[in-house]
DNA sequence: TAGTGGTCTAGACCACTGG
DNA sequence: CAGTGGTCTAGACCACTAT
């Protein structure tokens, strides 16, 4: 063993990473094709295996290559994009199908969604101020939901709504919510939509969002904190949205003045 | 030499990692501060120093640690977000500072801009697209500017105009572009912007960006495409962000229907 | 069972930081 | 100069996929 034996300027790794990146973006490695395994590069190259897998992983962490157990390392395939609309909640589309639903069916994918809790808890600071309640005395109605594309989860939804607000209502049951979603029964005690504000924010996942959405390394998420504001200025209700960044996107059409 | 010695069922990069990971989330191992050196870890937890070092990685891959070479391995502290509004287009801020500058000071950050080049180029074919031209037969006039935060740069800005547009209009120049900034020059000559259209995404930066950012691992980058629209429905100028994702927020507030 | 990636080891030398 | 991370090696065994 020992050291590198001719330390020049780059290191191999990331100098085999950049010929495998100059491979790929010049199609040579076309989309969803499989790379050379890292024994092969390992040779062709005339490095360690351990030091063509660091390469791989370069590449990985760029969002270009997806490795796969026992399978192979293969040139990452694009996939149509979920566009999230800032028009989603609007008037227009009640009636219709959900948000979510639209927006997939335009993408050309199957949605599906699956309800993980409708519970009364304590929020979330962050939450808390958004809705104007008192973190440690007030409790919210939690809704979690994980949606799906094509049988692959791509988003983790947690809605928040003062339990003042919800005690009562039939959001407070865990199952889908009935027309017109959570804002028609929202609507149903009052609380009619005039204002959304979101915040958009994006960073790596964490270990529980990881699992959850079965990310792939490289993959990075969007998070949308959306806070709904009624007829007399108040936030009623929060969502914080999760999305897988490779198959999500959010797209805002706005009058200027 | 030789394999894992006790293949038990979690690899010991990841134990480990979870360890440093639980202790960094305690507030034990406080943002910004120094956490223990590979050696030491290794010798601790009795694995390879390569070991301790996959560890570490991990956690920076989650964009928890920073690793710098020769000083050591940091808790990553969280900055203020610089927070791009939808409204930052608005008349009312009109004859004021620039929504750049504006927003960075809103965050208590002292804004710099650096006008990297501004010249007659081939839009690539999704600005093209955008703005409505032949992306073989129109060019473009491309503006690039890098804008940085506290001496760090935070944004790379790429702005496409027609090039039939922007000809004879001071904005062919490579340096700043007077009162209002581009839209003040635009709107001279008959171009009024009266709805925005923003598309977000977030994904890895590429090598080009990782470098023009000084970007360290585990950084992600939101990607926002704008293209503005004028008073005759045409659009007339669409410009590429690209945001470290950790300095950068983006906030839209809107009107339901 | 063959092939592929996943991970680990023990040691070595390089490169950067800071006193 | 001491300390820290950056990177590499050669080999080994494990775990998963596909046949």
């Amino acid at each position: 063993m020992g050291g590198n034996l001719s330390a020049q300027d780059e290191p191999a790794s990331k100098r085999v990473a950049a010929a495998l990146r100059g491979r790929i973006e010049k199609g040579e490695l076309a989309a969803g094709s499989k790379l050379p395994s890292e024994r092969e590069i390992a040779s062709e190259y005339e490095i360690a295996r351990t030091t063509a897998s660091a390469a791989i992983r370069l590449l990985e962490q760029e969002g270009l290559v997806l490795r796969q157990h026992g399978r192979g390392n293969f040139v990452r395939e694009t996939s149509p994009l979920i566009r999230l609309g800032g028009d989603r909640y609007s008037r227009k589309y009640r009636g219709g199908p959900t948000p979510f639903r639209r927006e997939c069916e335009r993408a050309g994918l199957t949605p599906r969604v699956e309800v993980l809790a409708a519970e009364q808890a304590r929020p979330p600071i962050e939450i808390a101020q958004r809705l104007g309640v008192d973190s440690f005395t007030e409790s919210v109605l939690q809704r979690s939901n994980l949606y799906f594309a094509d049988d692959e989860p791509v988003q983790v939804v947690n809605t928040y709504i003062p339990w003042a607000v919800a005690e009562g209502t039939p959001l407070v049951e865990r199952k889908q919510t009935g027309k017109d979603g959570i804002y028609g029964r929202l609507e149903d005690c009052g609380h009619i939509m005039t204002t959304i504000r979101e915040e958009v924010t994006a960073r790596m996942p964490d270990h529980r969002e990881r699992e959850m959405l079965a990310l792939p390394g490289g993959t990075p998420v969007l998070q949308v904190i959306h806070t709904s504001i009624d007829q007399n200025q108040s936030p009623f209700e929060v969502t914080r949205f999760v999305l897988r960044a490779d198959r999500n996107g959010l797209l805002y059409q706005l009058a200027v003045d």
